[in-house]
DNA sequence: GAACCTTTGTAACAATTCGTAAGGTTTGAG
DNA sequence: CTCAAACCTTACGAATTGTTACAAAGGTTC
């Protein structure tokens, strides 16, 4: 899987260098541009993922260069403008920008509206689907547990909201209430002996030894905690 | 074409009543919530084509339910938030919100950013006449699934309907109630077992394992995933 | 127009999931 | 050590979903 292609267009070298050399810190690959034309020429040969595009340029009409590039060619753009207005920020969308974003800007905020995009418009491999630990394997989209072996095993969906907020929160103790919170509030007010239940279920999937749990710990009159190395992808 | 549905989840009254008036106004159908509770007990009918969501909720951890939302429900969530430093832009964004909006806020960069939202995930999923997934050719122009041998096997208008559902948005769940949205007509409160029955038969002309169905999955209480790399031509 | 076929919804019964109740077991305080 | 509270687990029933059978609706062929 290659790294995203993240296009930059900007006259001032300094955002130039600060925009890159996040981006490529944060995984990216980049390419930058100083003038519209350049940049329109790159773009007959590679579309990049995302493109960011200031609007105060020398040489074009910004406006019309996003229309072009977001309605007509179906490129991701985000517009980076030292105009903050209201009025300026609800034409670059209308004209079809996917974000706009004012100077001045943190780049860890361009990082992640950057990933928002791409997250969104990329459908099928949702990131965040996949969770590795302690040699068992979570495939969230198929609602299934793999085992060191290759050997699945199903969990319903009531169990994967039990184990998606362990795996969010490792090592940490999660409270009753915490989960009672985190699982859609199914508003069983009185009786929170589902939970148990549900986490009962989960261990046994988990094939944890009832006398010496590994993954699920209870911690008596406070909550449970995942132990466990987890890493999503 | 219905309007699109958004949703509105903020605890002070003179908010809601704020967007909900500029939606409106803009063409939008609107629900809004003060309670996180209500919200997601709705949100098990009808999930909206976006939802605004305030973060600083009293009955509720508001980020671990934009988590919720966007990652494991698939929703497109706009985050409304009082909190403008930047960490807490990266924070809502990397956990899944496709955009934040800080407070104070101006109606129309509302509509405008959800309007852009609408764009782009409407235009992923393009709807040709043949589709190939996991061995199978759909040609919907002849209403007949090919075989990875050649075979083929008629489907009738209901069964394509739904199958083109699956088939434009893979590897998502899709409630029960998006389904009935999308196969349009039938839409009133008759018994919709009969989509239990059109996905039955569906399933049997796919040859689905009914112990073990590889593609097309049913999560108890929560809807149906299609599994399968998509592509259109 | 009649006999036939296809499509589709409804009804009925089987299978699955999940919450609740009811015991049993563990934990920690005194 | 004793006991009560917290927690685990099994079993059962209500709700949800799968599947088959049947009937109504619409179209086709002769």
């Amino acid at each position: 899987m290659n790294a995203p292609l993240v296009s930059i267009l900007d006259d001032e070298p300094e955002i130039r260098a600060i925009l890159t050399e996040a981006l490529e810190e944060a995984g990216f690959r980049t390419q930058s541009f100083s003038r519209a034309r350049e940049f329109e020429a790159a773009l007959k040969r590679v579309v990049p993922d995302v493109c960011l595009v200031d609007l105060s340029l020398p040489d074009t009409d910004g406006l019309t260069l996003v229309h072009r590039l977001a309605l007509e060619r179906g490129a991701t753009v985000i517009i980076i403008s030292g105009r903050a207005q209201v009025q300026d920020r609800v034409t670059g969308l209308e004209l079809g920008a996917d974000d706009y974003i004012t100077k001045p800007f943190d780049p860890a905020e361009v990082v992640a509206r950057i990933r928002a995009r791409l997250r969104s418009s990329r459908s099928a491999p949702q990131s965040g689907q996949t969770a590795r630990f302690n040699g068992w394997i979570a495939h969230f989209d198929r609602y299934v547990l793999e085992d060191e072996s290759g050997t699945e095993t199903p969990f319903s969906h009531a169990e994967g909201e039990v184990l998606r907020l362990f795996l969010d929160s490792p090592k940490r103790l999660i409270s009753r209430a915490q989960m009672q919170d985190g699982l859609g509030g199914a508003a069983g007010e009185s009786f929170d002996r589902a939970m148990d239940v549900r986490i009962s279920r989960l261990r046994t999937k988990l094939r944890e030894d009832p006398k010496n749990p590994r993954l699920i710990k209870t911690i008596y009159g406070a909550g449970y905690i995942f132990l466990g190395d987890v890493s999503w992808s």
